[in-house]
DNA sequence: CGCCAATTGTCAATTCGGCGACAATCTGCG
DNA sequence: CGCAGATTGTCGCCGAATTGACAATTGGCG
């Protein structure tokens, strides 16, 4: 079928649950560019990245982008209006050309009523998302941008398993909040210190367990 | 018995899960300082505030504090460890002596057990939490200090439901992650707007819809 | 290969917020 | 009332990040 790589989430879940969704599944494709869903849309279901890579952004003002979350491939993604029905909180975007699964709104209840344990499941899902978002309050709060540069290349690094990370050092920028050139200082300085190394488009790291404790008293 | 006062969250609840958590729930009392539970403790259940205040808080660096939310009669709080099971992401402390329901762990359990739709409103409540972090990082990322002030203190006015804030600037600070001395410079700067009045360790919220667009295009 | 667009690297000028300091004001309490 | 501690109001200096500009490098494509 749609072979879907692991996922801590999705390996986690009893194989029952987990193959009734994905008995539920339609898979699809996108091109780079498209949007899955936009910012205030109706809840549609749970989507799936197969392949490629899918971004969660917001625009707080116009001409300017933050992107929430990075998504690659086993990467399960808009279960918070699934659990609670109200609008989406931010556009997905496929950066990427991906294959997609999709699990529609009726799917999902269908489950949940043979299943009603599902919800628990994304209420976990939902709590991974929460205990990044905490973490990411807590620490960018008042961190030099070097710190929160290391931490979020270390996040980067092992939520997307390897350490080589496909991101423009615009996308770090909008991810952290800051100006391209305030973040390539600190990379540079990074690269310096052996944690990270830099080329076109792409930055591999080094060394995370150091990157993650940079900062540290 | 002990009345809770009405919240957003607890008052959709289908009575049937309401009355068997208020059932299973016990009242205490805990004076201003005490501290509910700890940052990486282990989850020991829910909890609500029945009076007083409570505060959810971390600390970034030593020295630091960082307010992630207050929270006032009729809140709910601690699902988060109760869903996933995971450590306590922050530190609970009292701030005003409260009055507190419990339902502890396996008492929660037992009412999952009968209703199995309770992991789907503890799912809700956490979506609402998340929703509000979702806002805050897309809103405060480079955005410039008085608009982000100005929709905390929206934000805070409506959750705690009326136009009075008990909070000091130096919360506010904390909050939102600058200096007293900014805050309250940006607060002057709302006050001669009209839109809050500032008095002694308070603030009176005047005009709580053109707080929430200021800095609109 | 050779060009173009995208990305990275770097600089100076400027703006913004932090920090220390101190006065002014308010609240609670003896 | 009168005092002490807490909180707010305000100033100036300084460091950090933004902005705008431009050169250098890289990758894709005809």
């Amino acid at each position: 079928m749609t072979d879907l790589p692991p996922d801590p989430w999705f390996s986690t879940l009893p194989a029952t649950r987990r193959e009734a969704l994905l008995a539920r599944a339609r898979a699809s494709t996108a091109a780079a560019g498209a949007r899955v869903y936009g910012l205030g849309d109706p809840p549609d279901g749970l989507w799936a990245v197969a392949g490629g890579e899918v971004r969660l952004v917001s625009y707080p003002a116009v001409g300017m982008e933050s992107v929430a979350m990075i998504l690659g491939p086993g990467a399960w993604f808009g279960e918070l209006s699934v659990i609670d029905g109200g609008p989406r909180p931010h556009d997905a975007v496929v950066v990427k050309p991906a294959r997609l699964l999709h699990v529609g709104l009726a799917a999902v209840e269908q489950v949940a009523q043979a299943h009603p344990l599902l919800y628990r499941d994304l209420g976990v899902l939902i709590c991974s998302r929460q205990r990044s978002a905490l973490n990411f309050m807590a620490h960018s709060i008042a961190q030099p941008i070097g710190v929160r540069l290391a931490r979020t290349l270390a996040g980067a690094a092992r939520s997307s398993g390897g350490a080589e990370l496909h991101v423009r050092q615009e996308d770090l920028a909008a991810m952290i909040g800051v100006s391209r050139q305030t973040i390539n200082k600190e990379l540079k300085a990074l690269e310096r210190a052996g944690m990270v190394q830099l080329a076109y488009g792409r930055i591999v790291v080094r060394d995370a367990q150091r990157l993650r404790t940079v900062g540290e008293a």
